[in-house]
RNA sequence: GCCCUGGUGGUGGAAUUGGUAGACACGCAGGACUUAAAAUCCUGUUCGCCGCAACGCGAGUGCGGGUUCAAUUCCCGCCUGGGGCACCA
């Protein structure tokens, strides 16, 4: 009886279906464990092998705890909302509902195909109104909270407007605009919109105005993903600022608490540190600049008071306020100039830019301890957001401002002594401060607090703690994402009510923007006329609050039952890619943190133990086209010619191919001598790579056939100037994506060597939590070792083979150093060294000649994670009742493998010279006695003493001489 | 630019706490079985040197230094691949 993978894993898969194997049910005696897997975007592109490597890991750690004895929440679903379908809806005018369900579709069939045990009863999709609802009714929990500073959580709006009504908000301190003060009676004389307006500026969820990328030429608001280089990826057209009303979260409010809670979650130490950096809490101060000639003040953040004596600039962000007042009118032209030209820059370009540029003001601060007068620039690598939007230029202890100092010639006070060299900025704390004035011969570490002390003495100043974090923006202009449940009158927003919920997306004739940059429900006259928001939530609306759905799919009058959140918890393993570091984690833990504080939920973090799954790139492989480049053009040859990657190195090394090279090669290579003239005889040859799927080419070399094929025949006629009779690819490693053809179907492998054999090979690749490149060579060895585990049971003639003889201890000893290992492994996410410990234990018992049901049963429970199809079809035959998928995993026991020796490693000096034998239980003298008898031993140590004898039990032995 | 992360044979990787570097596979080479092929099995496979082999010697975990009896593992400096940087999800 052969292995015949097709037929048994279809016969499984349904199996598995028809006996609702997967379900899970919220109530049960066991012990519950929640394993989730990153929500997925249904993208049209369908599954590569890359996606597949999480959900494989995830499953086998839910099929393990399963027979551990736990009862496993293992759900998925669609975050189904996003950009990509409506982008498609514009280009193609298929509507985001039909081509979402039309990729999930084929997204879940992908899925089955590899044998996964997700309760399918519990699928969600944020896009359904059964879900977005809750979206919606949780954005109403945001809407009618504020954070009280003083009990530290997320209250209701209620508790703010009784204490503005006793106490005004002295308690209260306004986080939208710190400059809001008011009584108790001008609260009450405060019209309703003056109310709203205030209330606004403490909201969760809020209103504000924000910058965007317009696109004029498109008329719409574009993703960063959508701007290359300043203009829009559609049409080249150029994207400048806009400041748009938006919707944002208040995050900043949680910073604290969303660094602190990192200490009770098992996220990996850089991604705590990505967050902490992210949220990027720094201590310092505001200090206030009077202007001369003016009486505008400026107010710069810095977290180096301690410098102040070694400011020779300022620089505030070309944002700035400021900047209008007081600009010389000599400095105006240049400073308008300056200003266009960043309006044009992205955010990340700025920061980026290794140019330093900047344009100076005309005018000058104050130093408020000397009276200095301190130039005042601008420049992009001051962003507004951050801080007060204006920084002390310290040019000799911040590498940043020495630069700018250098490049515009601006002279540079040392403070620091020796310890600034005039090359290189030296950021350090430690230098005893000279040119300082009353600080001078103190550490800077110490002089930080009397400068604090001093400017808030003079009334200039205050220590100030900032965030690097932001607001979350929270609304997008755009159609496929879920309605706002808010109305606008007279300028106020008002919520719906609770029972006018699920607030429905509303067809729309046409998916292309609004007026004004608004979105496409600003087209919809009944919606406009109902004065609802035109702005809808963003992709990450829907997947901050999924894992909570999950537990209680369908609940039509809660978004989850308390009972259900109480009993499932926290997520106990999640797993996903890095990419999620700043976004999607912060965003989530967020949002449960508000439903903890108002107490809808028992916890207050989403995931209790993250695991990262590193990204499988692909392996790229191009064929390089000759072609001639003018000036004005490029032209090709009447018909292709691709040259085999030898060529293409020579042709990078040197830079140009000479036009007698090309031509002795033309004539040398082809048998029908090459007549034709080389095209525009003024151009210069050159070489292009061309991306060419990977699927025709076999390692390095390409399928020329294939490849006359491809694309429709578009390379039927071409030419090939081969190396060794072949033509060799050249290769990178990209992402994995459509347009570089490099992505790998998992279907096609599953049809070819079976999902089992599918699942294993992704472990087997590496580590999880690592990147690699996918290379399918190598999906035969796992094969193989499949199809060896299925001869421990059936011989091909003889039929079955297992037998019920009772173990021999060297088998025992082989089967219980692999329970050991494989739980442990499986235990610590390392699933690589599983896979090869099955296939160990497999050509152990194979050399062993082991065909007993006791050990071979053993090792199919531990297969089940990993291999569920052939495992239960094994078990099948040798137990012939039950389910394997619920048995119990099996017990390590010690006494099967006590080792009574070890053969020890003998270094001389630390190289090993000689192995030698020696009963564990020898003491370290007897060790060292045997040892140094050790003929080899001797050799090498003749004419040496011996210095040191460095005994490890169990581990080696260490000569010194 | 800033933050995070990786770099070990021809290839993917192993070495869990500083203790035999290269487990397990792929590939390659040679062999067995077969009329032949597939499948399967066996042997070898880090590099260099000693004309082969055995044995042995030397080098070796991106590069350069350091700590240690002992470093892929710890420390310092550099080179380089990947991810993220707030509207892709």
């Amino acid at each position: 009886m052969e292995y015949n993978f097709r037929e048994i894993e279809k016969k499984w898969q349904k199996h598995w279906v028809d006996t609702h194997a997967y379900q899970v049910s919220n109530t049960s005696n066991k012990p519950k464990y929640y394993v989730l897997d990153m929500f997925p975007y249904p993208s049209g592109a369908g599954l590569h092998v890359g996606h597949p490597l999480g959900y494989i890991a995830s499953d086998i750690y839910s099929r393990f705890k399963r027979l551990k004895g736990f009862n496993v929440l293992h759900p998925m679903g669609y975050d189904a909302f996003g950009l990509p379908a409506e982008q498609y809806a514009i280009e193609h005018g298929v509507h985001p509902a039909t081509s979402t369900a039309q990729n999930i579709t084929n997204f879940r069939n992908q899925l089955d195909n590899i044998g996964f045990s997700y309760d399918w009863s519990r699928e969600v999709r944020t896009s359904e109104p059964g879900y977005y609802k809750w979206t919606q009714w949780i954005f109403l929990q945001l809407f009618h909270s504020f954070y009280n500073r003083s009990s530290q959580k997320a209250e209701s709006l209620g508790v703010l407007i009784a204490d503005f009504e006793k106490n005004g908000n002295v308690n209260h301190e306004c986080p939208g605009d710190a400059t809001v003060h008011f009584t108790a009676d001008q609260w009450k004389a405060y019209s309703e919109k003056e109310k709203q307006d205030i209330l606004m500026l403490y909201r969760l969820a809020f209103c504000g105005y924000g910058e965007v990328n317009w696109c004029e030429a498109l008329g719409t608001v574009l993703a960063n993903d959508e701007v290359v280089n300043g203009v829009s990826e559609r049409g080249g057209y150029p994207v400048v600022k806009k400041k748009l009303r938006q919707w944002y979260l208040r995050i900043t409010e949680y910073a604290d608490r969303l660094i602190d809670g990192l200490n009770h979650i098992e996220f990996s130490d850089a991604m705590k540190e990505m967050q902490t950096n992210w949220i990027g809490k720094s201590y310092g101060a505001e200090i206030e600049f009077e202007i001369q000639h003016s009486n505008s003040k400026m107010v710069v953040y810095t977290t180096r008071p301690d410098t102040i004596f070694g400011v020779d600039f300022m620089v505030v962000a070309p944002e700035h306020e400021l900047i209008e007042q007081i600009t010389t009118p000599e400095q105006k032209k240049a400073v308008e100039e300056y200003i266009t030209y960043v309006k044009s820059r992205s955010e990340r370009e700025r920061q980026a830019e290794k140019k330093i540029s900047g344009c100076f003001t005309g005018a000058y601060a104050l130093n408020p301890f000397n009276g200095n007068p301190i130039p005042i620039w601008i420049s992009e690598y001051v962003l507004a957001g951050y801080g007060t939007g204006a920084i002390m230029g310290v040019p000799c202890g911040d590498e940043r401002d020495h630069k700018f100092a250098k490049h515009f010639h601006i002279s540079i006070t040392n403070i620091i002594g020796d310890h600034y060299n005039g090359v290189d900025a030296n950021p350090t704390k430690d230098a005893l401060l000279s040119n300082s004035d009353f600080l001078d011969g103190i550490v800077q570490r110490e002089a930080i607090g009397i400068v604090n002390a001093r400017i808030e003495e003079m009334g200039i100043g205050k220590k100030k703690v900032n965030y690097k974090i932001r607001d979350a923006a929270f609304s997008r202009q755009r159609y496929w994402g879920e309605p706002f449940p808010i109305q606008w009158k007279n300028g106020i927003a008002y919520p719906l009510s609770e029972n006018e919920l699920p607030l429905l997306l509303p067809t729309v004739e046409s998916y292309s923007p609004g007026p004004e940059g608004e979105g496409p429900l600003a087209n919809i006259p009944e919606w406009v006329a109902k004065e609802l928001e035109t702005n809808t939530m963003p992709g990450y609306a829907g997947s901050s609050w999924y894992f909570l759905r999950y537990m209680d799919p369908h609940n039509e009058s809660e978004f989850c039952n308390r009972k259900a959140s109480d009993y499932w918890n926290q997520v106990d393993l999640y797993i996903g890619g890095t990419e999620h570091a700043v976004g999607h984690l912060l965003y989530s833990r967020m949002w449960t943190k508000v439903l903890f504080d108002l107490g809808h939920i028992g916890f207050d973090e989403p995931f209790r133990k993250l695991l990262n799954q590193g990204m499988i790139q692909g392996s790229s492989r191009f064929v390089y086209k000759l072609v001639v480049k003018s000036k004005q053009t490029t032209s090709e040859f009447s018909f292709p010619i691709f040259l085999s990657s030898v060529y293409y190195e020579k042709f990078i090394k040197h830079g140009y191919i000479s036009r007698e090279t090309i031509e002795n090669i033309l004539n040398y290579r082809f048998d029908d001598k090459w007549s034709e003239p080389l095209p525009d005889s003024t151009g210069v040859l050159s070489i292009v790579p061309i991306h060419v799927d990977v699927n025709i080419v076999d390692g390095f070399e390409l399928n020329i056939q294939e490849f006359q094929k491809w694309k429709n025949g578009e390379y039927a006629n071409a030419r090939f100037i081969l190396e060794n009779g072949k033509y060799i690819c050249g290769s990178e490693v990209e992402k994995m994506s459509k347009s570089k053809f490099n992505t790998v179907n998992p279907d096609v492998l599953v049809e070819k060597f079976g999902a089992d054999t599918f699942r294993m090979y992704e472990m087997f690749l590496g580590p999880v939590e690592q990147s690699k490149p996918w290379d399918t060579k190598g999906i035969e060895g796992v094969h193989r070792f499949l199809k060896k585990l299925w001869r421990l049971f059936f011989d091909e003639t003889k039929g079955k083979v297992w037998t019920d003889e009772s173990a021999t201890s060297e088998e025992l000893k082989v089967l219980h150093r692999t329970i050991k290992k494989i739980e442990d492994d499986t235990e610590r996410y390392s699933f690589n060294t599983t896979v090869s410990a099955f296939m160990i234990c497999v050509n152990e018992l194979s050399d062993l000649k082991c065909h007993k049901r006791e050990i071979l049963e053993a090792l199919l429970v531990m297969l089940v994670p990993y291999a569920p199809h052939i495992a239960e079809e094994l078990y099948q035959h040798i137990n012939g009742s039950g389910s394997i998928l619920d048995a119990s995993f099996p017990v390590f026991e010690e006494k099967y493998i006590i080792e009574s020796s070890k053969e020890y490693p003998v270094s001389i000096n630390g190289k090993v010279r000689t192995n030698i034998t020696i009963a564990l239980d020898a003491s370290p003298e007897q060790v060292q006695e045997i040892a140094l008898s050790n003929e080899l031993i001797q050799k090498w140590m003749e004419g040496k003493t011996l210095k040191k004898f460095i005994f490890v039990k169990g581990k080696m032995i260490n000569v010194v001489v």
